[in-house]
DNA sequence: TCCTGGAGCTGGATTACCAA
DNA sequence: TTGGTAATCCAGCTCCAGGA
Protein backbone atom coordinates (compact mmCIF):
# COMPACT_ATOMS: atom_id res chain seq x y z
CA UNK A 1 0.00 0.00 0.00
CA UNK A 2 1.04 3.27 -1.08
CA UNK A 3 1.08 5.13 2.54
CA UNK A 4 1.38 8.34 1.35
CA UNK A 5 -1.69 8.49 -1.26
CA UNK A 6 -3.46 5.96 1.25
CA UNK A 7 -3.36 8.75 3.99
CA UNK A 8 -4.39 11.48 1.85
CA UNK A 9 -7.36 10.16 -0.01
CA UNK A 10 -8.92 8.27 2.53
CA UNK A 11 -8.41 10.57 5.30
CA UNK A 12 -11.70 9.96 7.31
CA UNK A 13 -11.18 5.81 7.06
CA UNK A 14 -8.29 5.68 8.20
CA UNK A 15 -8.61 3.06 11.47
CA UNK A 16 -6.47 2.07 14.28
CA UNK A 17 -7.07 -1.63 12.74
CA UNK A 18 -5.67 -0.14 9.19
CA UNK A 19 -2.55 1.73 11.25
CA UNK A 20 -1.80 -1.49 12.65
CA UNK A 21 -1.87 -3.81 9.77
CA UNK A 22 0.37 -1.31 7.95
CA UNK A 23 3.19 -0.88 10.91
CA UNK A 24 2.92 -4.81 11.40
CA UNK A 25 1.56 -4.21 15.00
CA UNK A 26 -1.57 -4.89 16.95
CA UNK A 27 -4.23 -2.51 17.06
CA UNK A 28 -3.46 -2.09 21.04
CA UNK A 29 -0.39 -1.05 20.04
CA UNK A 30 -1.68 1.99 18.21
CA UNK A 31 -4.40 2.56 20.79
CA UNK A 32 -1.72 2.77 23.57
CA UNK A 33 0.83 5.63 21.48
CA UNK A 34 -1.93 7.63 20.56
CA UNK A 35 -3.35 7.56 24.13
CA UNK A 36 -0.06 7.81 25.84
CA UNK A 37 -1.64 5.32 28.58
CA UNK A 38 -0.17 1.45 29.17
CA UNK A 39 3.07 0.28 28.02
CA UNK A 40 4.67 1.06 24.77
CA UNK A 41 8.57 2.12 24.07
CA UNK A 42 9.52 5.21 23.42
CA UNK A 43 10.51 4.23 19.92
CA UNK A 44 7.14 2.15 18.89
CA UNK A 45 5.25 4.91 20.28
CA UNK A 46 7.16 7.80 18.38
CA UNK A 47 7.24 5.61 15.26
CA UNK A 48 2.97 5.57 15.31
CA UNK A 49 2.64 9.15 16.16
CA UNK A 50 4.98 9.75 13.41
CA UNK A 51 2.47 7.08 10.64
CA UNK A 52 -0.72 8.86 12.22
CA UNK A 53 0.62 12.24 11.72
CA UNK A 54 1.70 11.36 8.12
CA UNK A 55 -1.38 9.81 7.45
CA UNK A 56 -3.60 12.71 8.75
CA UNK A 57 -5.23 9.86 11.18
CA UNK A 58 -8.07 11.37 13.61
CA UNK A 59 -9.65 9.28 15.94
CA UNK A 60 -13.53 8.09 15.13
CA UNK A 61 -15.15 10.07 18.23
CA UNK A 62 -18.14 8.02 18.10
CA UNK A 63 -16.10 4.49 18.31
CA UNK A 64 -14.06 6.16 21.17
CA UNK A 65 -17.58 6.95 23.05
CA UNK A 66 -18.83 3.75 22.65
CA UNK A 67 -15.70 2.36 23.88
CA UNK A 68 -15.75 4.86 27.12
CA UNK A 69 -19.67 5.19 27.14
CA UNK A 70 -19.17 8.82 26.66
CA UNK A 71 -20.69 11.29 23.83
CA UNK A 72 -18.21 13.69 23.69
CA UNK A 73 -20.64 16.04 23.70
CA UNK A 74 -21.91 18.73 25.82
CA UNK A 75 -25.36 20.81 26.31
CA UNK A 76 -25.50 24.46 26.19
CA UNK A 77 -29.45 25.32 27.87
CA UNK A 78 -30.18 28.64 26.85
CA UNK A 79 -33.22 30.48 28.00
CA UNK A 80 -36.13 30.19 25.23
CA UNK A 81 -36.63 33.66 25.54
CA UNK A 82 -36.43 35.67 22.59
CA UNK A 83 -35.38 38.29 23.97
CA UNK A 84 -32.86 37.25 26.62
CA UNK A 85 -31.08 35.14 23.35
CA UNK A 86 -30.53 38.59 21.51
CA UNK A 87 -28.73 40.15 24.80
CA UNK A 88 -24.93 39.60 23.90
CA UNK A 89 -24.15 37.79 27.05
CA UNK A 90 -25.50 34.83 25.96
CA UNK A 91 -23.63 34.91 22.47
CA UNK A 92 -20.33 35.73 23.57
CA UNK A 93 -20.66 33.19 26.97
CA UNK A 94 -21.76 30.44 23.77
CA UNK A 95 -17.98 31.23 22.33
CA UNK A 96 -16.14 31.14 25.09
CA UNK A 97 -17.73 27.62 25.70
CA UNK A 98 -17.64 26.64 21.71
CA UNK A 99 -14.06 27.81 22.01
CA UNK A 100 -12.77 25.65 25.33
CA UNK A 101 -15.21 22.49 24.15
CA UNK A 102 -13.36 22.49 20.79
CA UNK A 103 -9.92 22.44 22.55
CA UNK A 104 -10.73 19.31 24.55
CA UNK A 105 -11.82 17.43 21.15
CA UNK A 106 -15.62 18.12 22.52
CA UNK A 107 -18.68 19.06 20.43
CA UNK A 108 -21.72 21.50 21.75
CA UNK A 109 -24.67 20.49 21.81
CA UNK A 110 -27.34 24.34 22.09
CA UNK A 111 -30.86 23.71 23.27
CA UNK A 112 -33.47 25.74 24.94
CA UNK A 113 -35.78 25.89 28.31
CA UNK A 114 -38.32 28.08 29.72
CA UNK A 115 -39.71 28.88 32.99
CA UNK A 116 -41.49 25.54 33.60
CA UNK A 117 -40.78 24.04 29.98
CA UNK A 118 -37.50 21.76 30.49
CA UNK A 119 -38.74 19.47 27.73
CA UNK A 120 -35.54 19.54 25.48
CA UNK A 121 -33.30 19.23 28.13
CA UNK A 122 -34.70 16.39 29.47
CA UNK A 123 -35.02 14.79 25.47
CA UNK A 124 -31.14 15.29 25.67
CA UNK A 125 -30.77 13.28 28.60
CA UNK A 126 -33.04 10.67 27.77
CA UNK A 127 -31.42 10.57 24.46
CA UNK A 128 -28.18 10.31 25.92
CA UNK A 129 -26.91 12.63 23.48
CA UNK A 130 -24.86 14.88 26.19
CA UNK A 131 -21.95 14.20 28.38
CA UNK A 132 -22.94 17.10 30.68
CA UNK A 133 -24.78 20.40 30.25
CA UNK A 134 -23.84 23.95 31.16
CA UNK A 135 -26.77 26.04 32.46
CA UNK A 136 -26.62 29.94 31.34
CA UNK A 137 -29.28 31.10 33.39
CA UNK A 138 -30.80 29.95 37.02
CA UNK A 139 -34.29 30.84 38.41
CA UNK A 140 -34.90 30.53 42.26
CA UNK A 141 -36.51 27.15 41.54
CA UNK A 142 -34.90 26.00 38.95
CA UNK A 143 -36.65 23.40 37.15
CA UNK A 144 -33.57 22.14 34.90
CA UNK A 145 -31.80 21.93 38.07
CA UNK A 146 -34.00 20.23 40.01
CA UNK A 147 -33.89 17.87 36.87
CA UNK A 148 -30.47 17.31 36.68
CA UNK A 149 -29.66 17.09 40.23
CA UNK A 150 -32.23 14.30 40.61
CA UNK A 151 -30.90 11.96 37.74
CA UNK A 152 -27.11 12.67 38.71
CA UNK A 153 -26.61 14.72 35.14
CA UNK A 154 -23.42 16.39 35.70
CA UNK A 155 -23.71 20.12 35.36
CA UNK A 156 -22.28 23.66 35.64
CA UNK A 157 -24.06 26.71 36.38
CA UNK A 158 -22.97 30.03 34.67
CA UNK A 159 -24.35 32.22 37.40
CA UNK A 160 -25.66 31.52 40.92
CA UNK A 161 -27.49 28.51 42.40
CA UNK A 162 -29.49 28.29 45.58
CA UNK A 163 -29.53 24.59 45.28
CA UNK A 164 -26.99 22.58 47.36
CA UNK A 165 -23.67 20.62 45.55
CA UNK A 166 -23.84 22.71 42.43
CA UNK A 167 -20.81 23.39 40.24
CA UNK A 168 -21.21 27.65 39.60
CA UNK A 169 -19.06 30.27 37.70
CA UNK A 170 -20.00 33.45 37.78
CA UNK A 171 -19.33 36.68 38.91
CA UNK A 172 -18.84 38.88 41.97
CA UNK A 173 -21.96 40.61 41.05
CA UNK A 174 -22.86 41.73 44.42
CA UNK A 175 -19.52 42.79 45.09
CA UNK A 176 -19.04 44.71 41.91
CA UNK A 177 -22.38 46.69 41.89
CA UNK A 178 -21.44 47.41 45.72
CA UNK A 179 -18.34 48.88 44.89
CA UNK A 180 -20.30 50.90 41.66
CA UNK A 181 -22.99 52.30 43.67
CA UNK A 182 -20.35 53.64 46.23
CA UNK A 183 -18.23 55.39 43.81
CA UNK A 184 -21.18 56.91 42.09
CA UNK A 185 -22.01 58.06 45.23
CA UNK A 186 -18.63 59.04 46.31
CA UNK A 187 -19.30 61.31 43.03
CA UNK A 188 -22.20 63.22 44.48
CA UNK A 189 -25.11 61.46 43.31
CA UNK A 190 -27.15 60.97 46.45
CA UNK A 191 -30.08 60.61 45.03
CA UNK A 192 -30.28 57.21 42.73
CA UNK A 193 -32.91 55.36 41.06
CA UNK A 194 -32.63 51.74 40.13
CA UNK A 195 -34.70 50.08 37.33
CA UNK A 196 -34.29 45.97 37.13
CA UNK A 197 -36.17 42.96 35.05
CA UNK A 198 -37.26 39.74 36.07
CA UNK A 199 -36.33 39.41 39.76
CA UNK A 200 -36.97 35.33 39.96
CA UNK A 201 -33.37 35.57 38.41
CA UNK A 202 -30.59 35.08 40.48
CA UNK A 203 -28.19 37.43 39.05
CA UNK A 204 -30.61 39.98 39.19
CA UNK A 205 -31.34 39.34 42.80
CA UNK A 206 -27.68 40.03 43.36
CA UNK A 207 -27.17 42.83 41.55
CA UNK A 208 -29.89 45.03 43.43
CA UNK A 209 -28.33 43.38 46.64
CA UNK A 210 -25.22 44.87 45.31
CA UNK A 211 -26.95 48.53 44.45
CA UNK A 212 -29.01 48.25 48.48
CA UNK A 213 -25.25 47.68 50.35
CA UNK A 214 -23.96 50.01 48.37
CA UNK A 215 -26.52 52.57 49.52
CA UNK A 216 -26.22 51.68 53.20
CA UNK A 217 -22.37 51.64 53.26
CA UNK A 218 -22.71 55.29 52.56
CA UNK A 219 -25.41 56.03 54.90
CA UNK A 220 -28.22 56.55 52.61
CA UNK A 221 -31.80 54.65 52.54
CA UNK A 222 -32.58 54.11 48.61
CA UNK A 223 -36.28 55.56 48.80
CA UNK A 224 -38.45 52.99 47.56
CA UNK A 225 -40.38 54.61 45.25
CA UNK A 226 -37.26 55.49 43.37
CA UNK A 227 -36.76 51.71 42.89
CA UNK A 228 -38.53 49.69 39.96
CA UNK A 229 -38.08 45.64 40.15
CA UNK A 230 -39.35 43.48 37.56
CA UNK A 231 -39.64 45.91 34.56
CA UNK A 232 -39.76 42.96 32.29
CA UNK A 233 -41.32 44.73 28.91
CA UNK A 234 -40.03 48.01 27.55
CA UNK A 235 -42.98 49.58 28.17
CA UNK A 236 -42.87 49.35 31.58
CA UNK A 237 -39.05 50.58 31.59
CA UNK A 238 -40.60 53.66 30.27
CA UNK A 239 -42.82 54.44 32.17
CA UNK A 240 -39.98 53.97 34.97
CA UNK A 241 -38.41 56.66 33.13
CA UNK A 242 -41.31 58.63 33.18
CA UNK A 243 -42.11 58.61 36.64
CA UNK A 244 -38.42 59.29 37.60
CA UNK A 245 -37.75 62.40 35.71
CA UNK A 246 -40.98 63.80 37.98
CA UNK A 247 -38.79 63.12 40.68
CA UNK A 248 -35.27 64.98 41.99
CA UNK A 249 -33.01 62.06 40.43
CA UNK A 250 -29.29 62.62 40.32
CA UNK A 251 -28.57 58.80 38.21
CA UNK A 252 -30.77 56.17 36.99
CA UNK A 253 -28.82 53.15 37.58
CA UNK A 254 -29.62 50.32 34.72
CA UNK A 255 -29.26 46.82 36.06
CA UNK A 256 -28.12 45.33 32.81
CA UNK A 257 -27.06 46.67 29.17
CA UNK A 258 -30.90 45.82 27.78
CA UNK A 259 -32.95 47.92 30.49
CA UNK A 260 -30.53 50.54 29.83
CA UNK A 261 -30.46 51.36 26.40
CA UNK A 262 -34.44 51.02 26.43
CA UNK A 263 -33.62 54.47 29.59
CA UNK A 264 -31.51 55.64 26.89
CA UNK A 265 -34.15 55.73 24.20
CA UNK A 266 -36.83 57.08 26.21
CA UNK A 267 -34.63 59.97 27.85
CA UNK A 268 -33.57 60.66 24.23
CA UNK A 269 -37.37 60.93 23.23
CA UNK A 270 -37.97 63.08 26.11
CA UNK A 271 -35.18 65.40 25.19
CA UNK A 272 -32.97 64.80 28.51
CA UNK A 273 -29.36 65.52 27.78
CA UNK A 274 -27.10 63.06 29.31
CA UNK A 275 -25.00 63.47 31.49
CA UNK A 276 -26.22 67.44 32.07
CA UNK A 277 -29.74 66.70 33.07
CA UNK A 278 -29.51 63.05 33.78
CA UNK A 279 -26.55 60.74 34.73
CA UNK A 280 -27.10 57.18 33.88
CA UNK A 281 -24.49 53.82 34.43
CA UNK A 282 -25.09 50.00 34.04
CA UNK A 283 -24.48 47.21 36.18
CA UNK A 284 -23.45 45.25 32.91
CA UNK A 285 -21.72 47.09 29.44
CA UNK A 286 -22.01 45.60 25.64
CA UNK A 287 -22.31 46.10 22.19
CA UNK A 288 -25.97 47.07 23.27
CA UNK A 289 -23.90 50.30 24.66
CA UNK A 290 -20.67 50.60 23.22
CA UNK A 291 -21.37 52.78 20.28
CA UNK A 292 -23.83 55.77 22.87
CA UNK A 293 -23.22 59.12 22.78
CA UNK A 294 -21.98 59.86 25.45
CA UNK A 295 -20.28 56.64 26.27
CA UNK A 296 -22.35 55.14 29.17
CA UNK A 297 -20.66 54.14 32.73
CA UNK A 298 -20.72 50.23 33.02
CA UNK A 299 -19.69 47.32 34.74
CA UNK A 300 -17.60 45.12 32.73
CA UNK A 301 -17.62 41.37 32.91
CA UNK A 302 -15.13 39.08 30.97
CA UNK A 303 -17.95 37.00 29.64
CA UNK A 304 -16.41 35.19 26.88
CA UNK A 305 -13.77 33.71 29.78
CA UNK A 306 -17.18 32.93 31.77
CA UNK A 307 -17.99 30.51 29.28
CA UNK A 308 -14.07 29.35 28.78
CA UNK A 309 -14.23 28.85 32.66
CA UNK A 310 -17.53 27.21 32.43
CA UNK A 311 -16.25 24.46 30.23
CA UNK A 312 -13.31 24.26 31.61
CA UNK A 313 -14.77 23.07 34.96
CA UNK A 314 -17.52 20.66 33.26
CA UNK A 315 -15.19 18.50 31.69
CA UNK A 316 -12.89 18.51 34.47
CA UNK A 317 -15.85 17.39 36.61
CA UNK A 318 -16.25 14.49 33.24
CA UNK A 319 -12.91 13.48 33.77
CA UNK A 320 -12.67 12.75 37.19
CA UNK A 321 -10.60 15.62 38.31
CA UNK A 322 -11.64 17.49 41.78
CA UNK A 323 -12.91 20.83 40.92
CA UNK A 324 -14.00 23.95 43.32
CA UNK A 325 -17.89 24.13 43.62
CA UNK A 326 -17.93 28.32 43.28
CA UNK A 327 -15.44 30.14 41.11
CA UNK A 328 -15.89 33.77 41.08
CA UNK A 329 -14.03 36.17 38.15
CA UNK A 330 -13.29 39.50 38.57
CA UNK A 331 -14.92 42.49 37.17
CA UNK A 332 -13.68 46.55 35.82
CA UNK A 333 -15.93 49.91 36.85
CA UNK A 334 -14.87 51.94 33.50
CA UNK A 335 -16.30 55.55 34.56
CA UNK A 336 -17.59 56.95 31.39
CA UNK A 337 -19.36 60.64 30.42
CA UNK A 338 -22.59 59.37 31.40
CA UNK A 339 -21.91 60.04 35.26
CA UNK A 340 -19.19 63.09 34.66
CA UNK A 341 -19.92 65.92 36.48
C1' DT B 1 -46.10 -18.93 4.27
C1' DC B 2 -45.79 -15.85 7.87
C1' DC B 3 -44.50 -14.37 12.32
C1' DT B 4 -41.66 -14.34 16.41
C1' DG B 5 -37.67 -14.60 19.14
C1' DG B 6 -32.97 -15.60 19.95
C1' DA B 7 -28.24 -15.73 18.49
C1' DG B 8 -24.62 -13.61 16.40
C1' DC B 9 -22.38 -10.01 13.84
C1' DT B 10 -21.08 -5.09 12.88
C1' DG B 11 -18.77 -0.53 13.58
C1' DG B 12 -13.82 1.51 16.11
C1' DA B 13 -11.69 2.14 20.22
C1' DT B 14 -10.37 1.01 25.07
C1' DT B 15 -8.56 -1.92 28.56
C1' DA B 16 -7.85 -6.07 31.75
C1' DC B 17 -5.20 -9.77 31.51
C1' DC B 18 -1.55 -12.58 29.83
C1' DA B 19 2.72 -14.17 27.31
C1' DA B 20 7.33 -13.50 25.45
C1' DT C 1 9.50 -4.28 29.85
C1' DT C 2 6.90 -4.62 25.87
C1' DG C 3 3.23 -5.81 23.10
C1' DG C 4 -0.72 -9.09 21.88
C1' DT C 5 -5.39 -11.33 22.72
C1' DA C 6 -9.84 -10.99 23.71
C1' DA C 7 -13.61 -8.96 26.10
C1' DT C 8 -16.31 -4.97 26.22
C1' DC C 9 -19.15 -0.91 25.04
C1' DC C 10 -24.40 -0.58 22.47
C1' DA C 11 -27.96 -0.23 18.99
C1' DG C 12 -29.33 -2.05 14.90
C1' DC C 13 -29.23 -5.41 11.63
C1' DT C 14 -29.28 -10.21 9.49
C1' DC C 15 -29.89 -14.98 9.79
C1' DC C 16 -32.03 -19.05 11.24
C1' DA C 17 -34.94 -22.17 13.80
C1' DG C 18 -39.37 -23.18 15.50
C1' DG C 19 -44.28 -22.60 16.00
C1' DA C 20 -48.91 -21.29 14.28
Amino acid sequence: MNERNWGKENNNKITIDDIAKELGVSKTTISRAISGKGRISATTRKRVLSFCEECGYKPNMIARGLAESKTYNIGVVLPNDSDLNEIPFFQVCLLGIIEMATSYEYDVVVSTVGADDITKLVRLVENQKVDGFILTRTRIHDAQVEYLSKHKVPFVVVGTSESSGVIQIDNHHVEACREMTSLLIMQKMKRLSFIGNNSTHIVSRMRYQGFIEGCELNQISPRSDCIYLDCNTRLMVEQAVDDILHKRIDCIVCMDDKICSQVLLKLATEHVKIPRDMKVASFYGSLFLASHNPPITTLEFDVKALGNAACKVLIDALSGVEVQQKTLLGYDINFKASTKK
